[in-house]
DNA sequence: AATGAATGAGACTTCATTCAT
DNA sequence: AATGAATGAAGTCTCATTCAT
């Protein structure tokens, strides 16, 4: 019998990647399938439609960039080396796999109001950070949503800026020290 | 015969608020029209198009903000009175007309690509500060690039996390200020 | 602008036809169009579903036939000129539109549930029929259900025959008397 | 090595029930493999297709029911005797196993075309019976066609007004008399 | 300018059947 | 004999656009 794992993984990279470059509406079954090289009828007995395709791709990769995150802030000890880590850390996955990156943050306006609070969130865990430097004095107070928000707002629109490509010619790697500089100076005392 | 131009104010309306709640794709012609109060073969007396549609209102409420943004930053001296005027002025759009506001946030991935430079644009203005910051020796010298979306990011994102709706809770208005101070800081010397 | 009145008959009548003669599942919505001729998409601006299509299809012509059903008994004195009535008009609509008939008679299977018990139904006008003639003393007492089904069946059971069309050969006009008569003895004291 | 029997007849009974309750066209290869505790391929070690697992079912339960039948009435002396006999066979039938009687009962008008005249048949046992009732004067000469399917109608559709379940709650087997009662009355002299 | 019925390409999905193991 | 992954034809339905009025 065949095994169906090695198909599977090709569907989720053949969908991860045309979801990230054409928008998760704009691709077609058929696209995935050719792209993946399999027949059309062989993704539905790996996912139920196109909509759990796109869900699960988004909440597993976003819990793994969640968890990764989580492990690289409890690295550090102070909150500006936390911060700054995790920057370079989102700068990093950025490079390293583009696609993955882009889809999560395009479809998170599709798919972030169903997250179970279970899973692990990138965002809580910057969050947590930020609140944590406030409990410990590093930073100062403020509405910790609103602080997370803002340092996240700061790579993120980097790489946005980058991935439209006309406005960021740089690699975001090289990149990376730079940014992690600007999104802690929203933060610091 | 009729007018026309309160029509085809009324398909700008209808099309703006369904582009920016359920998306481009995700709005259909007989959305717009019902919304306007209009027959469907109505839309294509005034669009060659839904593309065209969606472009030109793209097109034309981007220039818009961009020449208002203009205004804005010309009316302040120094270079963090002009960064923060322009911030309270996302805010204020936002808060004044969030449809508007989220279609422009929205749909710039399918469309800044194919505006044309001489068109007035937000990006570019702030860019322009920027720029004229660092000339000036108001703001240290760097990538104004990377830094203009660095500060755009920072109110971007806070807005994106309160249209997400679960992060933040308070109204972008009252946060106006806290986000303008943000913004700042990324630049300051 | 165009009608529309004449198109939804024309789907009507070769929907009524290839249900009854293939089956609703075997009955493409191409075959519906093709017999039609009109564009597959068309058939959707009239009904919303190939299922909305076969349950109007079946509640409207079994309403229809409820309310012609009870005006041929209302001119009947006796119950077995009631009985009979209705036994020879069950053979004449069969004879005059074999596809209807044979329809609703496919179709109560997946359909009759839905009834609203508001509307004509041809099982309830027999139902009452034998009812009444148990309470006014021209039959024996009974459980109606089951008397009103024995009398049915009679007359359905032919006709059935002649459409699996091995059977019976003669025309069920020319034996509807025959069908009457047979129908009335279940009944008759 | 398995033997394959047991495989075979969980197969055929899962196709039954499932067809019967759901419809031939409606019941998948998967809905059949799942019931019989089977993988979907393994179908196909015992059945060509489905369409002959379907045909197969029928016709074997079909010739069945016939052989039966002509031994219940081969018991019997009188035509009356034989006929009420049948019909309180036909009623246990359905009482002891609802869902080979209801799918013989709604395949019927895709396969009795295909039936072979040599194999056992109801129909043309009660045919037979009727002919022969005819023959040596007990009941009065009709076309024998006509008349076998008037009786068989009148437990037929008792019996699938009880299967629609709305209209008769009482169990088969509690009206067989009477329905025995019913059939011989349509046919007595 | 306006209408809304009609079109038809193309999207998603189902499912009987085949095939490698 | 059995498995279940893979196939691909075919089905239902959507929707931007056209057209007759």
């Amino acid at each position: 019998m065949r095994d169906g794992t090695q198909t599977r993984q090709q569907i989720d990279r053949a969908a991860l990647r045309l979801f990230a470059r054409k928008g998760i509406k704009e691709t077609t079954i058929r696209d995935i399938a050719e792209a993946a090289g399999i027949a059309e009828g062989t993704l539905y007995r790996h996912y139920k439609s196109k909509d759990e395709l796109s869900w699960v791709l988004f909440r597993d990769n976003y819990a793994e960039l969640g968890r990764h995150l989580d492990r690289v802030q409890g690295a550090e000890e102070t909150t500006q080396d936390k911060i700054q880590s995790m920057i370079r850390y989102f700068c990093h996955v950025y490079e390293s796999d583009q696609d993955l990156f882009t889809y999560l943050f395009l479809a998170r306006h599709g798919h972030v109001q169903r997250l179970s609070p279970r899973l692990p969130n990138p965002y809580l865990v910057v969050r947590h950070v930020v609140s944590r430097g406030m409990r410990v004095g590093e930073i100062p107070k403020q509405d910790p949503d609103v602080a997370a928000s803002m340092v996240m707002g700061v790579v993120n629109q980097v790489i946005d800026s980058r991935i439209l490509g006309d406005r960021i010619k740089r690699s975001i790697a090289s990149l990376a020290d730079t940014i992690a500089e600007g999104g802690w100076r929203v933060l610091k005392p």
